[in-house]
DNA sequence: CTGGGGAAGGGGCCC
DNA sequence: CGGGCCCCTTCCCCA
């Protein structure tokens, strides 16, 4: 199945330059001195768990000076670690995204402060009612979730701004705001987006191009690398491109993962991908894997 | 002022 | 039931 070199599409992505997170992080009414300091070392890895000297560097932007980027957070509240010190792994710290983020450490003290918020909640009837919003919901966990928004505190963190996020997935579509990443092309013209809403709301705008779609109706999933832009909607091709250009990627050890990867019978790894951007070719000889699921698409 | 696009909040649904 | 993925929607910025 490997003996034919592999065709793998990689995006011309550039890496955007957002003077917005600079300025918003950097300016506060909060005291200097009592801002808390996300300090990531320019040579650090954000895949703290492997082979440090093995792994690829991350773009970075809002460098300030030549060995450390530092970033204040204006709110307070996000607990923003020093994940340089002491020198990873770290095992205190738990990479989320990819690599692209962090667990918050101390976002178990929020615990208490959502158990208030929990007696506040309203069980009325069938319905459960926000004890501070009044919002309504007819599953406890959509009150549980809808809960944690009131939270100031933020499950995961953004390993590049140090901005917080409850949700991985929220996490995953602002990483690419630093990445550059740009899954979603517009096949009119050459114009590219982080989101699939923009690109819709762009070709209906734009191109005059009305949604096939019904109302909240699934698109077909677009597998997304997050550390090239590489897009494809074949899983295996995903996978297979991770594995070789991405071995260390901690996204290899959810191969089993549905979430993650939804292999189907009809999945190909000779399936076309997605874009039109730079074709290159690799032999998959050239980038022999040591990961563990080498022999799992066989 | 307006339109296009970026970014993120909120909620539905699947695993 | 929680985590994760996705869609809809809104807000904001900028040309």
């Amino acid at each position: 199945m490997m003996d034919q070199p592999l065709d793998l599409s990689i995006s011309n992505h550039e890496i955007v330059k957002k003077k917005k997170f600079t300025i918003d992080y950097l300016t506060s009414d909060i005291p200097r001195q009592a801002r808390p300091t996300l300090m990531i070392e320019k040579d650090s890895s954000c895949y703290p768990y492997l082979n440090q000297s093995m792994l690829p560097l991350h773009p970075v932007e809002n460098q300030l000076n030549n060995e450390h980027i530092f970033i204040q957070s204006r709110l307070k509240e996000h607990v923003v670690p020093n994940i340089c010190s002491p020198p990873l792994p770290n095992p205190t710290l738990e990479m989320v995204n990819g690599g692209h983020g962090i667990k918050n450490p101390l976002f178990d003290c929020a615990t208490e402060a959502l158990q208030i918020q929990y007696a506040n909640a309203i069980n009325h009837g069938e319905e459960f009612i926000c004890g501070l919003c009044a919002k309504t919901f007819k599953l406890q966990r959509l009150l549980n979730r809808h809960l944690k928004n009131h939270s100031q505190l933020k499950r995961y963190l953004c390993t590049f701004c140090g901005k917080g996020f409850n949700d991985t997935f929220d996490l995953k579509r602002h990483t690419r705001t630093h990445t550059g990443v740009r899954p979603f092309k517009c096949d009119q013209c050459d114009k590219a987006f982080t989101q699939r809403c923009s690109l819709e709301s762009h070709q209906r705008k734009v191109h005059g191009l009305n949604h096939k779609f019904g109302y909240k109706s699934r698109r077909n999933k677009l597998y997304v690398c997050e550390d090239c832009g590489h897009t494809s909607p074949d899983p295996t091709h995903h996978y297979e491109h991770i594995k070789i250009l991405h071995p260390y990627s901690p996204l290899l050890h959810r191969y089993y993962d549905k979430r993650q990867f939804k292999f189907d019978s009809n999945s190909s790894s000779t399936s076309s991908s997605s874009n039109n951007n730079t074709i290159i070719s690799i032999s998959e000889r050239s980038y022999s894997s040591p990961h563990r699921h080498e022999m799992d698409l066989e």
